[in-house]
RNA sequence: GGGCGAAUGGCGGAACUGGUAGACGCGUUGGACUCAAAAUCCAAUAGUAGAAAUACUGUGAGAGUUCGAUUCUCUCUUUGCCCA
């Protein structure tokens, strides 16, 4: 017996199955489609773990679904625009798109040794003029459509770099590459409106059936719908101002009304304009971050104004009008009623500056004169201090009262608010796509004509320079319109903007005219099955479903609004961290065990610190890497062991010893597959083995129901099942004439896990070219005997084998005729009996 | 602080609509083969008691519903993720 050349097979069937184009998927009506997508890489270098993880998870899936018959669209392409191509080609004086490129074809090549089932035909890159071409037209539809403007907005902004930071870009208040304190900035950008479609989007939740309830609540929350009420204050003071209107979820703390914050960008600023107060104060203010949690945590400090506000339904009342580094121009209307007993931030606020803090909820366990004291109380509860308000039951129908006596003494109106803010798509950046827009020289922006486009990204330029590249490129800017000099958008779309409308894109790749074809998406369109990692559970998501309606929006042409049916989610890939002992990072293979103790390889003597496993990175350095996992097991060994220690949902640890074991499983099969092959030419075959039918019906159900339930850890633990048992069989039975066909099907079975494998074994029985998914039957399912547990008050004592549907009766005297039960029974009365036919009976004895 | 989820042997994890808890794998132990080791194969492996048959305990903790709870309800603890 000649052991499992892994290498050569694999090889022989990657080669294979490239050259009959097994996998490019045709468009064709007549046929039940399947689109199966994972999420498309960063071409950063190599593909990791995570990668192996997703795109085996997918894989399984694909190839189960073409032996179902179904024709099957599995693409892969490239997120190839985006920061790292820019850094690296900075520091190592390159190209970004030579870079990038470089990264594409090693990475494909990477993909290729896993043995995915991926019509490369479609490969598309984000970063080709053919791609981003359409990207540009789209955006000028927006624009005509009026979803696209551009306003003035705050920005993380790098002094240093010159630059803007996206918000996971600043670390502790700094730039990540600069180290620079990150100021506030405002710039001119460009939006898309993505927040019209708020309620919409909320609503096309509830369709998404196939999507992890975790997903769909993260979406929610981030659209965050809120009721509440808005009201106009009555303003007193020196300035020509009579109200403030402003946005508050609470109104039923009015009489807790203590100041009224505005933000610095509020339209009452410019009566500030020349005050240099308040010009220091606004300085201090963009020394906070934007994010919401550098606003929760940072400092409140306010600016007082000579104004007052009157509280609507205490009109005695008149507070203090202050502007606060906490209100943000873009929630609500800039302007918030500050209640300190009852909102933390309030509290602080209150607190510094030495305001009244008036409490006017207790918790239901409190008494009346129940007061706050070290915190802001923002639990549920009544209603105290509260005059006519008094008693009522805090939120639900506090709010709802309060909003009504609001409105009908037309103080106020309800009003229904969303979290979600528009999309910021503007970056300055060189490498991504233009933003196909030219400026007069009044500033005025100006669509660039179709016809130009694309736009493209100048080549060979200069990015060791600060700031934005594009800026400096005095030529490529200048552009001649409708016989009119103007000057080209800088700036570049974020690159959340190309992985929007990619699944589009593989519905129709080479498509020159549009971004695709209306006929190729009423086909392939929704991604059945969308796979990929949970962070990008929110932004990503977001925005593709948004897209979708953004670019139907007006035409009404789309069959449909959600882009993703199903959705899954998968864990990420662990592995153990190691330190030296002064604390330095340690890979895995720096590291070695002997007699149960991690030393280092360099030097044995020295010990090894072992940390919590955690999702792999560079800068832990536990990662492993795939190319070199594959180079040594095998491509079917790594895709076995990928999905068998861990659901696919879970994180799962990476182990040497499992990846090992996975290894040498296929081994062991390959022996058995050589064993079989034996008994198939050397016996004759004359016997029925019903147990192996039954064995072979009852395994391809539980894999079909495991692989529809994404179990793919379970489908492992069934092979092994399978591998025992047959292993078990051809030892013990001999002249089998039902073993063949039964092998057969089991091979199919086993085949979209590893394929490679699958594919030799099959093609050893050269009868039949094309291998179906395999149907159960169903007589097998159910036993001839059923095992019945039988348990006495509740406690189980025996198990017993009988027939399928024995009756109460029968089964009564068999269990009296069982000795082993009757010494519990003895002469004792039986009080009841609980019987379930084919699975349990429970005799409850008087005592 | 709020929302959502999780907790099962030494470890990763199975368990259909409440009905045999621990499938399958790793590890460990013993054995076979070998001069020896590796590899391979065989066997055992939740805990306690027992030579064994067997008995009792056992799915984070506590209660509840039920003839019966890993599964359903409530409270708590720990933990993960998201939001603040």
């Amino acid at each position: 017996m000649e052991r499992y050349n892994f290498k050569s097979i694999e090889e022989k069937w990657q080669n294979k199955w490239e050259a009959n184009k097994e996998f490019s998927s045709q468009f064709d009506k007549s046929k039940k489609k399947f689109y199966c997508l994972e999420m498309f890489p960063y071409p950063s270098g190599k593909i990791h773990m995570g990668h192996v993880r997703n795109y085996t998870i997918g894989d399984v899936l694909s190839r189960y679904k073409y032996l179902n018959g179904f024709n099957v669209l599995h693409p892969m392409g490239w997120d190839a625009f985006g920061m790292p191509a820019e850094n690296a080609a900075r520091e190592n004086k390159l190209d970004p798109k030579d870079w990038t490129n470089k990264n594409i074809e090693t990475m494909k090549n990477q993909l290729k040794k896993l043995g995915l089932s991926l019509d490369w035909d479609r490969e598309i890159s984000t970063c080709s003029e053919e791609y981003y071409k359409h990207q540009q037209i789209f955006f000028l539809e927006l624009l005509e459509k009026e979803l696209v403007y551009r306003k003035e907005n705050y920005v993380n902004w790098d002094p240093v770099d010159e630059t803007v930071l996206a918000n996971e870009q600043v670390i502790d208040g700094r730039g990540w590459r600069s180290g620079a304190l990150v100021e506030r900035k405002k710039l001119n950008q460009w939006f898309f409106n993505i927040s019209k479609f708020s309620q919409d989007l909320l609503n096309g939740l509830d369709e998404l059936e196939n999507w992890p309830d975790k997903v769909k609540v993260m979406q929610k929350n981030w659209i965050g719908k809120s009721f509440g009420c808005e009201i106009e204050f009555q303003i007193k003071g020196k300035l020509p101002i009579k109200s403030i209107k402003c946005f508050t979820t609470r109104p039923d703390t009015l009489f807790g009304f203590s100041f009224l914050a505005l933000s610095v960008d509020h339209e009452i600023s410019q009566f500030y304009k020349n005050n240099k107060d308040f010009k220091n104060f606004k300085d201090e203010c963009s020394k906070t971050g934007t994010t919401e949690e550098a606003i929760a945590v940072g400092e409140k400090i306010g600016f007082k104004t000579e104004l007052e506000a009157i509280n609507p339904i205490n009109p005695e009342e008149k507070v203090p009008v202050y502007f606060a580094n906490f209100v943000l121009m873009d929630y609500g209307f800039g302007a918030v009623f500050g209640c300190p007993a009852h909102d933390q931030r309030d509290y602080d606020f209150a607190k510094k500056y030495n305001l009244k803090i008036k409490t006017v909820v207790k918790p239901l366990n409190q008494k009346d004169d129940y007061v706050v004291e070290s915190e802001a109380y923002t639990g549920s509860g009544i209603l105290i201090n509260s005059s006519f308000l008094n008693g009522l039951e805090v939120p639900e129908t506090s709010v709802l009262e309060t909003i009504r006596y609001l409105e009908q003494n037309k103080l106020g109106k309800k009003t229904t608010n969303y979290r979600l803010k528009d999309w910021g798509v503007s970056r300055q950046r060189y490498w991504g796509c233009p933003i196909p827009i030219a400026y007069d020289k009044n500033g005025k922006a100006h669509p660039i004509p179709k016809s130009m486009l694309p736009v493209k990204l100048p080549e060979n330029i200069d990015l060791n320079t600060k700031g934005n590249p594009l800026s400096k490129q005095t030529s490529w800017r200048e552009v001649i319109i409708n016989g009119e000099k103007m000057y080209r958008e800088t700036d570049t779309l974020d690159t959340f903007v190309c992985s929007s409308w990619y699944y589009l894109r593989f519905c129709s790749p080479k498509q020159e005219k549009y971004g695709f074809k209306k006929e190729d998406i009423d086909y392939w369109m929704p991604v059945d099955q969308y796979i990929g990692g949970v962070e990008h559970a929110i932004l990503h998501l977001l925005y593709s479903r948004f897209f979708m309606r953004a670019l139907d929006y007006k035409n009404d042409n789309f069959n449909i609004k959600e882009p993703f049916k199903s959705l899954f989610t998968q864990g990420m890939v662990c592995h153990e961290t190691y330190k030296d002992e002064n604390d330095n990072w340690l890979s895995p293979d720096e590291v070695e065990k002997i007699n149960k103790i991690f030393v280092q390889k360099s030097n044995p003597q020295k010990k090894v610190k072992v940390g919590a496993s955690e999702s792999m990175s560079k800068s832990k350095k536990n990662v492993v890497d795939p190319e070199f996992i594959i180079r040594n097991y095998g491509a079917d060994a790594v895709r076995l062991f990928i999905l068998s220690d861990s659901p696919p949902e879970k994180d799962v640890q990476w182990s040497e010893q499992g990846m090992v074991s996975s290894y040498k499983f296929i081994q062991k099969l390959w022996s058995l597959h050589c064993f079989i092959l034996d008994k198939l030419e050397n016996e004759s075959q004359e016997n029925t083995d019903e147990e192996l039918n039954r064995f072979t019906n009852q395994m391809i159900f539980k894999i079909t129901n495991n692989l529809d339930k994404f179990s793919y850890n379970v489908i492992i633990a069934n092979i092994y099942e399978t591998y025992n048992f047959l292993f078990d069989l051809i030892r013990k039975k001999k002249n089998l004439k039902n073993l063949k066909e039964n092998y057969l099907k089991i091979l199919v079975c086993i085949s979209p896990i590893i394929p490679h494998f699958s594919s030799e074994c099959l093609s050893k029985f050269a009868d039949k070219g094309v291998f179906e998914w395999p149907t159960y039957n169903k007589k097998y399912l159910n036993e001839e005997n059923v095992k019945i547990v039988i348990q006495i008050d509740g406690k189980k004592r025996s198990l017993l084998e009988v027939k399928k549907e024995m009756n109460e009766g029968d089964l009564l005297k068999t269990v009296k005729l069982d000795k082993s039960l009757q010494k519990y029974i003895g002469n004792k009365e039986i009080k009841k009996i609980i019987f379930i036919k084919n699975k349990l009976m429970n005799i409850l004895l008087n005592e």
